[in-house]
DNA sequence: GCAAAAATAATAGTAATACTATCAAGTATC
DNA sequence: GATACTTGATAGTATTACTATTATTTTTGC
């Protein structure tokens, strides 16, 4: 009895342990200083989600940040190069934290088919918060990357950026989903675009329930979730 | 036999006026000149989406194409209010086009299998070229909706331009697509979602293709109709 | 063929954006 | 207490996204 104590104990501490120190990690070239490495840069992040989420990716200025945060401008260009950057920054951090979530949620089941289901369940359900990063509201967070992610690499400058590492999170998640689907249907012949598609189609019907509700049959009450596990499970021929 | 001849001449004249005087209508509060109407309005179609294919559309501005087709800024301003509402014109216009398309390939087919294959096929292969339109450079124009045409959307307008019908057309193409679903499978819970998923998944795919292959399974041999058309198929229960 | 109207061009000007550069002030560190 | 580093303040530039006005050219209606 005590023994158990001690080994629940144990684990909680290390569950602890791993939360507290727990840091999404982005590319380094994507920012010009670490805005973990600061209590200005903290707020630069914090503060561009609620802006941005406020007035759009568009609007949004360095100037109003820093006016918001009490800061100047110049001030935030030591942390970003310019906007698009932070962006990436925002979305990147997303991602990781995405893929993290996936893992957690899918390491310890052993079927695969299971684990996959898990997986549709986490890229496809609305995002929900998260206590360990008291500096990001990933709600909104969740909301810029439905409204604002695809202008991230539908630049001129994709390939360069790609080449640089900038997606390389996103890739990685979208890697992920598409082993689950290999390791449900090892025959299947298009499980990564099938992966890509859930990923980025999950965004796109959360869009839709938003503004166009014509052209989607999602709604609270039947989320996304639901149609992409029946389209996916059945493509796949695997019964629900 | 004569009776037959005059009967081809006429349905070939019938055509013939059909396509000669063929023009796809774009919502009329887009433009605030009709660019149909005059030849300066026209060359800045046909030289936008020259320019905005070559620069994309953040770069492009209403100065760069005044200087590309001798013109003035001053006088582009007289058919659009700015460059947004051109884009709306444009991936207008290329909706209109494709649902013209998708009319005319599916018209004649009475098993409503077969029609829902050719609709997929209309929507998710490579754009061609179609001579009945001189100033439109179709490919290019493919080009744009596939980069820029989500841009169109994610804007905090959207609701506002929702509203005044500017997304018409291409909700039209969707519901005629998710009608088509319904008619093979009336009992299909998410015709809509699954149709818009095509949709817009077809974009995606053709980006992935350009740019980031690891995370898709579309190339030249196995372009993204052959992915569609499985997961639509095998979602509906509909063999191939 | 000419006057009136319409379309286009030219020019100028404004406010905002997206920065860069410089210097001053405050804070942390050793 | 000197030094390095961070942040703030100010100024300045080129470009963008327009608006307004006036001049010129083209179209048209009679």
């Amino acid at each position: 009895m005590i023994v158990l104590l001690l080994f629940l104990r144990r684990i909680i501490s290390d569950m602890e342990r791993l939360f507290s120190n727990l840091t999404i990690t982005v590319h380094p070239k994507i920012y010009l200083k670490d805005p973990e490495s600061s209590d200005l840069g903290l707020r630069i992040i914090e503060h561009s989600i609620l802006l941005v989420d406020e007035i759009g990716f568009e609007a949004f200025t360095f100037k109003k940040l820093g006016q918001r945060i009490g800061s100047n401008e110049s001030s935030i260009y030591r942390y970003f190069e310019n906007k698009h950057k932070l962006l990436l920054y925002l979305t990147n951090w997303y991602w990781g934290w995405l893929e993290y979530k996936l893992v957690m949620e899918t390491y310890s089941i052993n079927s695969p088919k299971d684990k996959l289901k898990q997986a549709l369940e986490v890229i496809t359900r609305p995002v929900e918060t998260d206590a360990s990063f008291s500096h990001i509201d990933e709600i909104k967070l969740g909301q810029i990357v439905v409204n604002e992610f695809s202008k991230s690499y539908l630049t001129k400058e994709v390939d360069d950026e790609n080449k640089e590492g900038y997606f390389a999170i996103y890739k990685r998640l979208i890697h992920r989903v598409r082993d689950m689907i290999l390791e449900s249907c090892p025959d299947y012949k298009h499980p990564a675009s099938l992966a890509s598609t859930v990923v980025d189609g999950a965004l796109h019907q959360h869009f839709l329930m938003d503004h166009f509700t014509s052209i989607t049959d999602c709604k609270k009450s039947s989320p996304p979730t639901v149609f992409f596990k029946h389209l996916v499970l059945n493509t796949l021929n695997i019964d629900a």
